[in-house]
DNA sequence: TTTGCTCATACGCATAAGCGTATGTACTGA
DNA sequence: TCAGTACATACGCTTATGCGTATGAGCAAA
């Protein structure tokens, strides 16, 4: 089991909370969280890194993008988060904000248009599903 | 209200970890703190002061020595965390370990010889029961 | 192969965090 | 008033963390 210590200082992070609230909608590319965080694409793959490392995420790779989601571990104290994130929407500095330019760029079409598919997204709009392309 | 990536730095130590480990039995002086810790008295007040600051516990001064214990704040996050506590032993590096040591030295009244009272203060059979404060 | 894209990571730097030591503050009792 | 105790904090140092930039690895299509 990895250290407790280390699970609250990947939590320790303003940037590694958005993207962990970000991540409540579903799985996500990097480069879509890169644009909706509107931070550089090494600031972003460093802090899925650390969450990755604590366990709190998980990534899948699909030709060139890889996609990040939540990570069910199954450890009591990690779990714990997750269920803590689900509700915490207010404790997370701009998730809200965060949340609704993810929603926004969705219902566009004008995020990460690149990116083939997802499989795990619910998005409030429903025309997420013509991102094919 | 605090930032939350501020509640959880204070977490991201193993010695803060510790102290609030050895918080859920109750209330307890810097000195009992540093004995049982086994750490010099100027690194267990700064971790305290951490630690108060991120609202996780309360101080309460009383003649020359200072006690500390949980704070239950009424904050969604931070009593999210205490519940986990008392249910986060193993999850805790030598927490299991440092309980031990203190209950052996409150059993031989060989700890913190000096102190004149604890308010809240139980022995480990009852110490479930009366955490009231 | 070459080009272009996504993503991960090494590097150098600036800042933050943790530590022991020393000192300051508040209190007690002689 | 003075000495002694408990606790907090300033100081200097070392290490850890976060950042932008640059580079490398992996993949896909030309």
């Amino acid at each position: 089991m990895k250290k407790t210590s280390e699970l609250f200082k990947a939590l320790a992070d303003e940037t590694r909370l958005r993207i962990l609230a970000l991540l409540t909608r579903g799985e996500l590319c990097v480069c879509e969280l890169t644009t909706v965080l509107g931070v550089g694409q090494s600031k972003a793959s460093r802090h899925l890194a650390v969450l990755r490392n604590a366990g709190l995420v998980t990534d899948r790779r699909h030709g060139m993008w890889v996609y990040y989601s939540l990570a069910k571990s199954g450890d009591f104290s990690r779990d714990l988060i997750l269920e803590w994130l689900a509700r915490a929407e207010e404790a997370i500095p701009s998730a809200a904000e965060d949340l609704g330019i993810l929603d926004r760029s969705r219902a566009q079409g004008t995020g990460c248009a690149a990116c083939p598919d997802y499989t795990a997204i619910d998005s409030p709009a429903e025309s997420a599903s013509a991102k094919g392309k």
